[in-house]
DNA sequence: TTAACCTTGACACGATCGTGGTAAGGTTGA
DNA sequence: TCAACCTTACCACGATCGTGTCAAGGTTAA
């Protein structure tokens, strides 16, 4: 288990010369108050794990933050006008919104 | 799946009068933006799921902020001294580090 | 009215997570 | 030297994640 946190990028203690682990006081700490994070906040190791790689990974941080900010789901939609002619192809709309990335929304012309 | 994400509070389409889930062309791109972002950067769904947790939840961010902050797992250890009298309650160390959040950890005294 | 959508809820099922156990071998104090 | 520790690597196993499918019922345009 200590391995697997090690692993998660979250409480990594030094070392012996000889390769030995050494968990001092200040890693039991450690240790504790990561448990009472992970119980009180219904949260597991590999959220948290994620939490660590963003602040070590910038490349990570920019590109999750950018997602959140460009876009935040506006609840206003296409005004009844629009949606008509979306109406038409509901198949498509699943199949590319999830399948595969990315496909191109292909809305075939009515006549 | 889309009720999925909806659920893991990503890309939550509105709502027509009768309830039914509007799909735009914003929620489009914003599920392959999405799709996106998780493959490239070998993210979870419940990964990304826990970082809109953090921008909303305040408690949250903050505790977690907190856990990083405040010791960076200091790989500078016991010198050797501490080291000693720490060394006789190795299997409570693991207990009590691991098991029972609470727990104390009781160094018994060696006569 | 009816067919073709949508909704929620439930179940299935492989993949990964969280947690433990081994087994094989290196360190170290007595 | 030797027993008691440690190390890594691997396997097991229930719980959750990610994804799909089905059943029962509501909306809606024809």
């Amino acid at each position: 288990m200590l391995r697997y946190i090690e692993r998660a990028g979250l409480v990594g203690p030094g070392r012996s010369p000889s390769g030995y682990r050494l968990y001092g006081a200040a890693e039991l700490q450690r240790l504790r108050t990561l448990r009472e994070l992970l119980e009180r906040h219904e949260v597991g190791l590999s959220e948290l794990s994620f939490a660590a790689r963003m602040r070590h990974d910038a490349e990570l941080r920019g590109a999750t933050e950018r997602w959140f900010e460009e876009e935040p789901a506006r609840p206003e939609h296409v005004p009844a006008a629009d949606w008509l002619s979306w109406e038409q192809s509901k198949h498509e709309r699943l199949l590319t919104a999830v399948v595969p990335p990315y496909t191109q929304v292909q809305v075939p012309e009515k006549a």
